[in-house]
DNA sequence: GTGTGAATTGTTCGAGTGTATAACAAACAA
DNA sequence: TTGTTTGTTATACACTCGAACAATTCACAC
């Protein structure tokens, strides 16, 4: 009796790594968490089960560098438009505004995919910290931006401002994605441009 | 062998039924929905598991159950802020927006609970349309109070600005719930009522 | 009292879960 | 070619899940 083995290609640990977190978030993206298991990532990745232990000592960790990886894409795709920063204060936080609250930030698989991780938070310590980072990374670079501001306003104040700003602009991103055909087309980034302008004390209207 | 089996009291269909969903909310709020399993409901509601398929149909159908209660009590909570209206449609905005940014509404039990509903929407569309009227009845009572405030602005300005109050209520609500420890007692509240005074150009911070 | 039917229990079942480990084979060095 | 390393597969295990069902016990009509 000939033992039939799959066939297979020995990759790099950061392909592998990266095929099984990818494959993890399509499927909690896609059917929620639930549908995330072992079998299912390792048969998504195009690889069998036993693999993932392998590259990571439980599915929980494997987990939890999905959800970094996840948090990377939000802050990343945001601030994607900061890098062309030949542009004064105002106009760089405009156009991180705007990044936030259209496409592929808004989404409403981002938000699936968001909300599929958001009940591990309290279970897994854990995840609370990568939470944590993350959010920690968003909010700090909006307050930099802010204190570039030509306003006159204390730290505390810049944190408070920022704390608000970043609040706008989650809510907006969440009702955006939840409901999507809610809004016309750049009327979420117009009322997120108009809200931070209010909050701020400062025009961003007409700003390019 | 004698078999000893439980004692037990026979209650009325409607008890038994809320006290299933209630063990079934309880649970998702305090773990996620997979801790949700028949056995832990069971347990919880001081019943074994059988009897849950004994009123409901399956699992799902009292997941399903439960979610519509949650929906209930949301908007009732809504209601009563319209109730206590004897206060200016100032103070009324404020005690809305307090009351939404301070325990129990702000509480990462309720997170879990709405974020493990969330995920749910996706696969049972009945859920979805009883989520999107629950979640239009919260903004529309908030775009009501704002209509009702002392300023010149149109209806379209109206909703925008809901949008937006919405929004930062939301934001606040999600950061809060998420990282509770990240917020001094009262920060949350506070920066509430100044970013919704600010959105909508007039002073909340002194209304009682 | 005493049937009788409904409410509730205890238990079992197959399927599916994450984890552990041994067997295999691909890549590479000599 | 041969030997070694280790990425990868295959298999087994212990556990939990939702569902099902027969056995038991309560409440109530008569």
């Amino acid at each position: 009796m000939t033992t039939d083995r799959r066939p297979y290609k020995r990759e790099s640990e950061a392909t592998r790594r990266d095929a099984l977190i990818l494959a993890a978030l399509d499927l909690v993206g896609e059917a929620g968490p639930e549908a995330a298991t072992v079998r299912a990532i390792a048969d998504r990745a195009g690889v069998t089960p036993g693999l993932i232990r392998h590259y990571f000592s439980s599915k929980d960790e494997l987990i939890r560098a999905a959800y970094r990886r996840l948090m990377e894409w939000l802050t990343q795709d945001s601030s994607v438009a900061l890098l062309q920063a030949d542009k004064g204060p105002k106009a760089q936080l405009v156009a991180f505004v705007q990044a936030s609250l259209r496409p592929p930030v808004v989404d409403p698989a981002r938000l699936g995919l968001w909300a599929g991780f958001l009940n591990a938070l309290r279970r897994d310590p854990e995840m609370r910290v990568i939470h944590d980072q993350g959010y920690r990374a968003y909010r700090d670079l909006l307050e930099r931006l802010i204190a570039a501001l030509p306003r006159d306003a204390t730290a505390a104040q810049c944190r408070r401002d920022a704390i608000a700003c970043n609040a706008v602009i989650d809510g907006l991103w969440l009702e955006g994605s939840a409901l999507p055909e809610a809004f016309a087309a750049g009327e979420l980034e117009d009322i997120g441009i108009a809200s931070v302008s209010a909050i701020l004390g400062i025009n961003l209207k007409d700003v390019p």
